[in-house]
DNA sequence: TATTATACTGTATATATATTCAGTATTTAT
DNA sequence: ATAAATACTGAATATATATACAGTATAATA
C-alpha cells in the first residue's frame, strides 16, 4: 500500500461519507460535486490513483462500481443479529419468535465455531463449568457431538444444558457440573430424547 | 412494517448478498440475472413492494440507487476493535503495544456499560463468580469501584481480579471467590496499589 | 363478483454514468 | 533536463441503467 496524497485522501474520505450516508458509492459527477471539480475527469483520474495503490478497486463498465479495499462491510466479518432464547418450556420450537427475547448484534465469526441463537440459562447445573444464571450460551444447532461437550438437549418437554457422555449405543448420560445436582441417564430406546445443538461459547453482561 | 412474501425476501435477500459481495447494490439487471427473471421489470416491480412495505429505500433516477433500511451499515451501531490483554506481571502499562495478544471486534455497545478492553484471565482465583482460565473479561478503566464489583488491581507489579471490597478509610480487601485461593487485603498507606478498572462483561471461546 | 396484490415476459427509451481524448500547469523523481 | 506523477478544465460519447408501457396469469381480498 503505497502513500496517498491529501486530494486522493479527500477523495477516499467522500466515496466513505457517501456511503455511509446513502448506502451505495458515488458516481465521477457526485464526488465532484461534493468536492468542487468541474470535471469528471478529476474524479475519474484520482479514482485510477486510489485504485492502482490498492485503496480501492474499481469494476469496469459499471455505475457506482466502487468499493474500499480491507472496508468492514466488504470484508469476510459481516455482523449478524442473533437471538435470545430463554430455556423454553413445553417443548415448543425453540427458534419460534414468541421465545425470542431480544436480539444481540455480533460479528459471525464471533466464536470459533458459526452459531445459531443465545440461550438464556436458567439454574446453576453448569455452576463448576462457569455457566452461571443468565449467562447467554452460544449455541450452535448440531447433531455433531462429542464425549465433554456441553450440550443443550430437550427430554420429553424439558429443555436442559449439561455435559455430554456416550455410555453405550443406547444409553446416554448427561452430566450436570454442580454436586448439588445429580446426572441424567437417557435410555434412547424409552425416552423422548434429542440434542438442540451444543455450546460454542458464553457472554455475560454485568 | 407489513408481511414480506417469499419472493419478496428472496430480492431482498440478494441485495444484501450483492453488497456483501460487490460493496455496492445490484442493478434491476444484476437481480434478474441472480433470480432467474427475464423482465428487468420483474426486479422493478418487487422493489417498489419492498419500497413501499419500508424494507428498502429507493432513490429515484440513480443507479443502484438502492438500500436496505435498518442496516447495520447505516445505522447508529458502531462496531470497533477491542484489544485482547493478557494478566501482565511486571506492572508494565496495560495497554502497551507489546501486550496487546490480538483483537475483537464488537458492537460498542456490547455490554450494558463501555469497556475498554478485554482482560485475558489466567488462574481460576474467580471459578465461584463464573471466571475460568481464558475467559475474557471485559474491563472499563474507571476509579468508580462499589463494594461487591469485580476489579481489576494491580498490586506492586502483579495484576489481578477479585472482588472488591472497602474495610475502611485505608484498607482494602480483594476477595477470591474460590475456596483455594486467600483474600487479600490492602493497607493503602503501606502498599503500591492501583485499580486498573472493573468488570462489565465476560466471553468464553470454546 | 370485481378489485387489488402478486408475479411474471417483452419491448422501448430517456438519461445517468463511465470513460476516452485534448489541453494546461505544477511538482516530484531520475 | 526529461520523464512521470499529480491536479485539474472541458467536451464528447458509448453504454449501463432506471423506468414506463403493453400484456398474461394467479391468488387474495372486499
Amino acid at each position: 500500500m503505497k502513500e496517498i496524497t491529501t486530494q486522493q485522501q479527500r477523495v477516499l474520505d467522500c466515496i466513505q461519507v457517501y456511503l455511509n450516508k446513502t448506502g451505495f458509492p458515488p458516481t465521477r459527477a457526485d464526488i465532484c460535486k461534493e468536492l468542487g471539480f468541474k470535471s469528471p475527469n478529476s474524479a475519474e483520474t484520482h479514482l485510477r490513483a486510489l485504485e492502482k495503490k490498492g485503496f480501492i478497486s474499481i469494476e469496469s463498465g459499471t455505475s457506482r462500481g466502487i468499493s474500499i479495499i480491507g472496508s468492514s462491510s466488504s470484508s469476510a466479518e459481516i455482523h449478524d443479529e442473533y437471538p435470545v432464547i430463554g430455556l423454553v418450556a413445553a417443548g415448543s420450537p425453540t427458534l419460534a419468535t414468541e421465545n425470542i427475547e431480544n436480539k444481540i448484534n455480533c460479528p459471525n465469526n464471533f466464536f470459533d465455531s458459526q452459531f445459531d441463537y443465545f440461550l438464556k440459562v436458567k439454574g446453576l447445573s453448569m455452576k463448576d463449568a462457569g455457566i452461571m444464571e443468565d449467562d447467554l450460551v452460544a449455541v450452535k444447532k448440531t447433531s455433531e457431538i462429542k464425549n465433554g461437550d456441553i450440550v443443550i438437549a430437550r427430554i420429553d418437554d424439558e429443555v436442559t444444558i449439561k455435559y455430554f457422555k456416550r455410555k453405550s449405543e443406547k444409553v446416554i448420560e448427561l452430566e450436570a457440573a454442580n454436586e448439588d445436582y445429580k446426572n441424567i441417564i437417557i435410555d434412547l430406546e424409552v425416552e423422548d430424547f434429542a440434542i438442540e445443538g451444543k455450546s460454542v461459547g458464553l457472554l455475560r453482561k454485568n
